[in-house]
RNA sequence: GAUCCCAUCGUCUAGCUUGGCCUAGGACGGCACCCUCUCAAGGUGCAGACACGGGUUCAAAUCCCGUUGGGAUCACCA
């Protein structure tokens, strides 16, 4: 194993959205790709906006997709008193000091500043107090640096260059003695050994703070890549707005985590031409430095056309296990399953040509796993026509005959009927469709019956009959 | 407003590092046709982009500058 260590830090604050999804991909491939460690890490400091719950659902989304952490989760609230100590040193080295300046008075001092047009940072008033055991209320602020640049290499983005005279006196600890994100990301990502920061384009402009204080407290400075943002159609941010953002929003919508995965890893990423890439592929290909450095319009689409492709090419039974959980959302037992010969496995491959989501297969497998069937009054009046009955019943009586039940046999049977009666495919087809499934739309002819075994097969076919022959009576 | 980032078909992208192979390739979506027992799937084809303006060069999508446009961040949130 190498010394590579990632993590991926997101805040309980809400359900686990795509774009911490992919930032959550990016990290695993790189440190599977380098043989490295993916460190699980909960920023759980802001106490008002937490929640556990909030922490077993990013678990839960993190589990569907098959992205699996080496370490942790940690929690930051389980190591507040390593980040207090840090704060103590910086303090005692005189490398921060107390502020006893309220919020409040912050608020309008920003707002004085901002009417004015001048800079909102802080003006440093507290700087050379040297407070060192305050009275009232105080916060403890990090010296940043006035002078000189901070630089950092990016990965993704190539150099970027900060004036330090832009840098604020950061809130390291609250008054409250809580210490804030900026402080806590540093203590952890050091005490860690975290060697490569790899986050949200979002984090850019907080890098310069952070590197002065890696510097202050000795640690090595880790190298950053800042991932491009994933937005919605209308290239803003990406958000409820947009549709479901939520994973397992996605998993409920009938899509297959190794489809989502599929679709994020070529937002921002590519290998020439290709777009469907196994796990393994993705792990051995992946290079952080090839990742795109502009932002990404979320395609639900394409999404959805690379679902279809895995509801296709995956394996079975796979496909049937994952199909189950929906069944069973829908009602659907044991006893529905027996009625299909062959099982719900059986279901599959007649069913995922025609469907984009597992939600597609468990609507179109209804006729087959249901008692009993409703026909569609439409369908009905255009293909179970008196027209029609006899040659129907005619397919009915020789089928009842046919000893074998197979494909090639229904086959003959069917093309027999075909021709003593002068009919076209379609002619004959279409109405016994509509008798066995209710509807126009279904898998070929001779895989309806399959699914539906002989007995339900003649079963509908004389309900079906009977309906053509009086067109009147419109349902069974 | 300040700071930072970004800019190839509607969308994801290849090409950009190391200028000529680019008459700019692929994919999704769209359209047309083929296949066909329905619906799909599949096949074939068509439309569709280097944001703009200056340089540098024999040659620029590729390098430089500017403009414009988009985005992110500026909290005792993370």
């Amino acid at each position: 194993m190498s010394n590579v260590r990632v993590r991926f830090a997101p805040s309980p604050t809400g359900y686990l959205h795509i774009g911490g999804v992919r930032t959550a991909l990016f990290n695993w491939l790189f440190a599977r790709h380098e043989g490295g460690t993916f460190v699980l890490r909960i920023e759980d400091t802001d106490q008002d906006r937490s929640t556990d719950e909030a922490i077993g659902i990013i678990l839960e989304g993190l589990k569907w997709t098959g992205l699996d952490c080496d370490e942790g989760p940690y929690r930051q609230t389980d190591r507040l008193e390593l980040y207090r100590e840090q704060a103590m040193k910086l303090l005692e080295e005189g490398k921060a000091y107390w502020c006893i300046c309220t919020p409040e008075e912050l608020e309008t001092r920003r707002k004085e500043a901002q009417a004015k047009g001048e800079s909102l940072k802080y003006d440093g008033r507290c700087r050379e107090k040297s407070l060192t055991t305050p009275t009232e209320p105080a916060a403890l602020r990090f010296k940043s640096p006035q002078d000189g640049q901070t630089i950092i290499d990016d990965l993704i983005k190539g150099k970027i260059v900060f004036e330090n005279q832009v840098l604020d006196d950061l809130i390291i600890l609250r008054t409250n003695g809580y210490p804030t994100y900026n402080f806590c990301v540093v203590i952890d990502d050091a005490l860690m050994n975290i060697t490569h920061v790899i986050r949200g384009d979002d984090h850019v402009n907080n890098t310069p703070r952070q590197v002065p204080l890696f510097e202050a407290l000795g640690f090595t400075v880790p190298k950053f890549a800042h991932l491009p943002m994933i937005l919605g159609s209308d290239k803003a941010r990406l958000s409820k707005r947009h549709g479901a953002t939520s994973v397992l929003a996605y998993q409920e919508m009938g899509y297959l985590p190794e489809a989502l995965i599929n679709y994020l890893v070529r937002l921002g990423w590519s290998h020439g031409d290709q777009e469907v890439f196994s796990m393994d592929e993705m792990v051995s290909l992946f290079r952080i430095d090839q990742v795109q450095s502009s932002a990404a319009v979320f395609n639900p689409e394409k999404l959805l056309w690379l679902n279809a492709q895995y509801i296709r090419n995956s394996d079975p039974q796979l496909v049937a296990e994952q199909m189950n959980s929906h069944l069973q959302k829908e009602g659907y037992d044991e006893k529905a399953y027996s009625r299909i010969p062959g099982g719900v496995e059986a279901l599959v491959p007649p069913l995922r040509e025609r469907s984009e989501t597992l939600l597609d297969m468990v609507k179109g497998a209804a006729p087959y796993l249901a008692e009993t069937i409703t026909i569609e009054e439409g369908a009905a009046k255009k293909f179970l026509t008196p027209a029609i009955a006899s040659s129907l019943t005619k397919f009915a009586d020789r089928l009842k005959m046919e000893s074998s039940f197979t494909k090639e046999a229904l086959e003959l049977v069917f093309h027999g009927v075909l021709e003593e009666d002068g009919l076209k495919m379609g002619k004959l087809a279409q109405p016994l469709r509509v008798a066995l499934t209710g509807g126009t739309v279904s898998p070929g002819i001779y895989e309806v019956m399959g699914l539906l075994g002989k007995t339900r097969t003649l079963d509908r076919l004389r309900q079906g009959i009977k309906q053509a022959e009086s067109p009147t009576s419109s349902s069974m």
